[in-house]
DNA sequence: GTCTATAACAGGATAGAC
DNA sequence: GTCTATCCTGTTATAGAC
């Protein structure tokens, strides 16, 4: 049950980020939405359409926190190859998996065009991100032989399926080889310093 | 609705494997199964004890046919990384993802050790058959300076991940470009042939 | 082995009272 | 805005007939 100060429709989108982290959308009903949130039924729906459009706003939001934590670390200051470490090693839930990502997987999500849009357009984003940033350093002189676009998707696929491996071993062990493996990878297509 | 000449028992395993991976277990319903199978309620009943145990059947199944699948590429003749190379772009339904990888996501099958299990157990044994190759590779003087388990949790990540991507974008893809990428940082370490 | 009936409960939502 | 009542359907079985 949570409540944080704040109103009925704030403490439901928070819920349903909660629940669709952790169990899909297909296995969160409004229910136990509202039990979390500790909103009655018809609160809801006065708030809400239904389950499709609470989901709506929670996954925008999830959408929109995603990005900016990626941006936060790919945004920095310092060397290329630095910054991308730097993303791939921040501090992460990593066995709670991704929770966009995680929608990918949700068959009542693909399907709604709605629902689907933000989750497709921020690994849309998140490559064009990263794919940018390794240009950058192509372009600079610190990374050499490697195709932009490609890497770009190679990174954030290790992090994506870093998540899978995590939770399949029930240990984020799993995760942290992924990405040194990657960053072992990458290394090698460091320029010489100077 | 699907029959092959089989009996009860094997068309509703086959059912349950092709809905589990379309679905998930929590989006897959005993009477869904039923409909697919073309087998009735007190049929599905008869030959097994309820969902778990026909979602257990099903998942042990397809857990075999990946590490057989799998085995077929990197069990095969030739240098190390060109065996790596056929696994990665051997033919795959990359839009359905793996049947495996997706129900890590799935909170009841990860929370029921009976589902677990063949999950856990795949990727744990991916994981060392790509980590025994590469080492092969080492040994070989094929392939330098790299850490075969940190380098096969990345390879296996990167095919996880691609599913995601690919899924987030409704197109194969994202998929293709993150194993082009990978096989790119792979190759710079193949010792110079001779 | 397979069928139909029944059941207890959850999912997802609407209606109208307060 | 929130509550309770109600509704129809789906889920996951069990029981007993055939």
């Amino acid at each position: 049950m949570y409540s944080g100060g704040v109103d009925a429709a704030e403490r439901l989108i928070e819920s349903t980020r909660v629940l669709l982290w952790e169990r899909g959308y297909v296995g969160t009903s409004p229910k136990a939405i509202q039990a979390h949130a500790g909103v009655g039924q018809g609160s809801m729906y006065h708030h809400f359409a239904g389950k499709a459009a609470l989901a709506h706003a929670a996954i925008a939001r999830t959408a929109a926190e995603l990005r900016a934590a990626a941006d936060a670390q790919l945004g920095a200051d310092g060397p290329v190859l630095a910054r991308i470490e730097a993303y791939l090693r921040r501090e992460r839930d990593v066995l709670r998996g991704c929770p966009v990502g995680r929608l990918t997987q949700d068959p009542d999500v693909m399907a709604d065009a709605a629902l689907r849009g933000p989750v497709e357009q921020t690994f849309t984003w998140l490559r064009a991100r990263l794919g940018a940033l390794l240009a950058e350093g192509v372009a600079a002189g610190e990374l050499t032989g490697l195709d932009p676009p490609a890497t770009a998707a190679t990174i954030v696929a290790v992090l994506q399926g870093g998540y899978v491996l995590a939770r399949a071993a029930g240990s984020t062990e799993a995760f942290t080889q992924a990405v040194d493996g990657l960053l072992a990878l990458l290394t090698a297509h460091a320029a010489p310093r100077g």
